[in-house]
DNA sequence: TTTGTAAGGAAGGTCTACTAACAAACGTGA
DNA sequence: TCACGTTTGTTAGTAGACCTTCCTTACAAA
């Protein structure tokens, strides 16, 4: 080989930008800041203009700024002096009003029932409300929808920030529900158009990514990496990678549950047929009906081993997954009678059996600390997230 | 169940920010503002003022601004006139001095030899040294690959931006080698050292990874998501989303060489040991050396049928992670002679049999558009985007 | 020759955050 | 008791970054 070669692409025209990065006004700045002042207060509680400074690494002077625009918003309030004597002069606390605004969550993951909630921004359920879908899709389960989240808007005691909505499906990041079979609906705007008829801001997300921004503001999940596995009808999952959730090209990232996890030749399992056409899905062995229909009427023991063999194609379908992303947890969202026990420690196991030491060494599998709310918790960060910049 | 609840957390102290944000600057949207006018003239190539400021959205005046800056740092430089005759004034033409600047960019891959290169900003190999390492680890080794680096900087024609380094192992974000087992290396701070003793800016990162960037920038990976996967002695993985490299959370994603592929209880396949303790790792069967033992003296039909046996094998270990992450492509970096055909073919059939329609339909997967030189191209990236913004 | 279009630059205004300086409030120690 | 140091939060002034507006230059078409 010459010690000259040609170029690996022409001058002109060379790759693209490895992110879709825009112009950055000093307005954006603003906002940026404003947002970083506004999540220290939620996450911390309560602080003083300077702690405020301290921890962001920005003037007192201009945190005064920020808090000062922020009180002015509502958002924020002094809560009066410190107490704990030191030298110096006493700093006033201020805090985020997080009593004071509310949110309108709502879950469509039930096929048979959506369910609504009024949350505090905290995550706290204030007020529930559900309707039955009777069979309706399409247009008319859209208009149902609409009217539950009227009812949960004027349930609402306190001014509402806004609307976060969990549904199966693809959706895009506008909020447009690209396809969820189960309801109906295909290229269908449902935030703008909910936006618009509401008169409140709307977003909507899918419901396992959801799940996964819940358990990762209001629970503990991992920030450096985590994926959360919602077992239920069907199986899904959202993953967070550097404090990100991953959407995918063709906003499908997650959706584990038609793996092939059951091949034609391997031992005594046979491998089930899918909703999805082929056969041998995760989704035929893990979904909460498939689990159900297994372990009906064994004994205690047999169940066991039955849901432990399940476990094992769950991390048999696992371990590359946190292979290659170096996972830090794995979260199981789910019935815990059938979840938390022979499986997932079978799954756990099997992940740990099947990857280099220093990967699954450290990796922990557990149960999701949210329990069937947790989508709505997610749903009202799509809203925290969204409006205040905060989560 | 009641209609109120209780918080899900507690009002103070509740989860952590979503993404590790500090404080923003007027100055950073300067230099990002920046950033963005010099990536642009990388990717284009060459254009007026009024295009840049037309596609970034900054106004003229603010455009002109930056580009006096840049042309007064010698990155950029005017061109003349545009020649087409439309109406108006006709504009005159900027461009990146792309033949201005080198960049020295060395791969570690190799156990044998240290390749280095200097290079131009668009990825053209200007001039090679190689060295033998002699089974040089540690100390020695690091001290070979400075004088390597001076060598590749005394032999540079023009001032050079920048080191770049791909070396196999751990590294953190700081270019610390956390652990590369092959050179003898643990928790060595090599970028801040080289930095130091060269005088210019080094960037380490791993190989595997600068191989993924390599493809990204100069070749033609998709930014959704794509992965691209190397096998050489070992087998590893770089995986971009969402336009950022995926790091995990010991720094160790895409280490996929040793998930486990080959069960005890399957047909007639016994596990093979691996170097990392256990059995039936992916790299047992897909590493170059596995790939040359299986398929030596055999005839072509057998040769292939082995090569897509462990197509097989590969597609089984990438479905779930494709799943996943939704991934558009997944591209091979290895030798074409084992891996461009069957190997490819049957890993390719065996995803797509594996996954969702909509995930696995419109799946790419293919040889990587870069030669052996695609850890150097990469590593050429590092410098491009350490330093300039640019990538 | 006139008219319209487009490029590039200069002047002035707004926004942002920073530094410097200061008053208020409190503990400490003489 | 009182001066002093410490910490908080505010005020005033400065530097940087972008914007809008206006101007000159330069060319094509009528």
């Amino acid at each position: 080989m010459t010690a000259t070669t040609q170029p690996l692409a022409a001058a002109h025209g060379v790759g693209r930008a490895l992110r879709p990065t825009g112009k950055v006004l000093p307005e954006h700045a603003r906002a940026h800041n404003r947002s970083l002042v506004l999540a220290h207060l939620f996450h911390i509680g309560h602080a003083s203009r300077a702690d405020i400074a301290r921890s962001t690494g920005l003037t007192r002077v201009t945190v005064s700024g920020l808090v000062a625009a922020l009180i002015a918003e509502g958002l924020v309030e002094e809560l009066g002096v410190r107490v704990e004597g030191k030298v110096g002069k006493p700093a006033t606390l201020v805090g985020m009003r997080t009593e004071a605004f509310q949110i309108v969550a709502v879950d469509l993951t039930d096929d048979a029932h959506l369910l609504g909630a009024v949350m505090t921004l905290v995550g706290a359920v204030v007020d529930r409300r559900s309707v039955a879908l009777e069979g309706r899709t399409g247009e008319a389960a859209a208009d149902l929808l609409e009217s539950l989240c009227r009812d949960l808007l004027a349930a609402a005691t306190r001014p509402v920030i806004g609307v976060g909505i969990a549904s199966p499906g693809v959706i895009d990041l506008d909020g447009t529900v690209v396809q969820a079979p189960n309801r109906g609906w295909y290229d269908l705007p449902l935030a703008a158009r909910l936006t618009e008829s509401l008169g409140v801001p709307v977003h909507v997300a899918n419901d396992a990514n959801t799940r996964a921004l819940g358990e990762f503001t209001y629970g503990s999940a991992a920030g450096s990496g985590c994926m959360v596995v919602t077992i239920g009808e069907g199986v899904g999952a959202g993953i967070v990678v550097d404090g990100a959730l991953v959407l995918g090209r063709h906003h499908a990232a997650g959706e584990i549950g038609h793996v092939t996890v059951v091949d034609g030749d391997v031992r005594d399992e046979p491998p089930l047929g899918c909703a999805c056409g082929r056969s041998g899905c995760l989704e035929t062995v893990l979904s909460v009906p498939a689990l159900r229909r297994r372990t009906a009427g064994l004994s205690r023991e047999d169940s066991d081993a039955a849901l432990a063999s399940v476990g094992r194609l769950l991390g048999i379908a696992l371990a590359p997954v946190v292979s290659a992303l170096d996972l830090a947890e794995v979260l199981l969202s789910g019935p815990p009678e059938l979840l938390d026990g022979a499986l997932r420690e079978s799954a756990l196991a099997t992940v740990r059996a099947r990857t280099m030491p220093v990967i699954g060494h450290g990796l922990a599998l557990r149960m999701g600390s949210l329990d069937e709310d947790g989508a709505l918790a997610g749903a009202a960060v799509l809203v925290l997230s969204g409006q205040l910049g905060v989560s």
